[in-house]
DNA sequence: CCAAAAGTGTTCACCGTACACCCATGA
DNA sequence: TCATGGGTGTACGGTGAACACTTTTGG
């Protein structure tokens, strides 16, 4: 460890970046904002910016993602550090980076930021191009969360608080890319107890009303296996 | 993503730490070294220090492992980056966590280091008292390596390049912390088909000797599975 | 010949997977 | 009545876990 005149050491500047996932007409989708100064002015990136020095990370990446995008009370777990020298034009700049995962439900107001033209929504499978090396953090946020999904109950993250076998279903499915017998998913995961009826039907349409689920134990969101 | 006064804002410094583990007597080990100045004289912390503005996070932690220990070329991960406002008393530190994995017969002069009384390896399970939030980083360190062990093929980091199936799963045992049936153990590494035999023969003492093995691909030392 | 670690197979329980039909509703 | 998603059970194969004895060596 150092000693203690740390103070005379150059420093960098430090960001938070978020990867903020949801899903929409059937696709994953990540928010974007597009620049509007250099560099990489006109180009798409990650919502983000720096850290004030009375706040945590977290804290830093919570607002950054309140005060870009509206959205706040959402799951968000720090993903990893990027600091490559080059990564920034103007100089070092370090970025700890997030991801967070937001419930159709909670978006704000769609239509509104399509309009802006400065935020938007894309699929992960059509991006455009990105800013400094936020195509570098996209990939690994979304290698995580589907390693996530597979031993964790994040998939709940994406939902109301009530929500059906059905939409439980369809989360894995567009995350994973790939259709799951309905029969098997209902076993596997009523059997983790995690969850439970509400009693109430969803009605969803001109078909057969779903039964509603809950959350049991809302308090432990935490590792299923 | 904030515009490009970013030069105006205070920034943070930032260090890197790292958890250095190795096997020892049949025990998790970590290294530490002694604080000689305030804060925390005295107190036992984690090696680790100052970011360069011209270096990559990872080079930095690499760094200032062999600076401070003499360990170097040895499995090397980023962790979590931790960055309470209060986690420093000299001001805004933040530290980007690593742990490393070393084996037993590249530990550096082990006998020195204790003697000279300001480095020392500390069973996991043993750990003196620690400056700053060291105790935080090595609980989600230790949390993390068991974890990995499950599912990646780390274990082989604490070994020789041959080595015999009984100390890969020593490796396993003193890592979980429990005991595992031998045959199953051998039926499901060697399942695996990430490692082979040499055709050499390894004398432990004055039984019978055991078969040595190496890695299969050294290049992809990926995920099991 | 004795102590100590190396090496070897089989059985069983459980879990993930494959697979097809009826139900309830609104239009 | 029909189109659409909701809801249900069984059979099979593979995997992880339990379990004990023989082999080889040095002293």
């Amino acid at each position: 460890m150092a000693s203690s005149h740390c103070y005379e050491y150059p420093r960098p500047a430090l960001t938070t970046d978020v990867v903020v996932f949801t899903l929409r007409e059937q696709h994953l989708q990540l928010l974007l904002i597009r620049r509007a100064n250099p560099p990489h002015a006109g180009m798409w990136a990650l919502p983000g910016g720096f850290l004030d020095m009375n706040e945590d990370l977290d804290r830093c990446a919570q607002r950054e993602l309140a005060e870009e995008t509206g959205i706040s009370g959402v799951y968000l777990e720090q993903l990893y550090s990027f600091g490559r020298p080059d990564r920034d034009p103007r100089g070092r700049v370090i970025s700890v980076a997030y991801f967070a995962l937001v419930p159709e439900h909670r978006l704000p107001e769609p239509h509104a930021a399509s309009d802006a033209a400065e935020v938007a929504w894309f699929p992960v499978n059509a991006l455009p191009p990105l800013a400094f090396d936020h195509g570098d953090i996209i990939a690994m946020a979304q290698q995580r969360l589907v390693a996530k999904l597979a031993y964790s109950n994040i998939a709940l993250q994406f939902l109301a608080e009530t929500f059906t076998l059905g939409e439980l279903q369809q989360v894995y499915e567009i995350v994973q890319g790939e259709s799951l017998d309905k029969r098997n998913f209902r076993k596997r995961i009523l059997a983790l107890g995690l969850i439970e009826e509400t009693g109430q039907l969803r009605r969803t349409g001109r078909h057969r009303p779903a039964r509603e689920y809950r959350i049991k134990h809302p308090q432990r969101m935490e590792i299923i296996k």
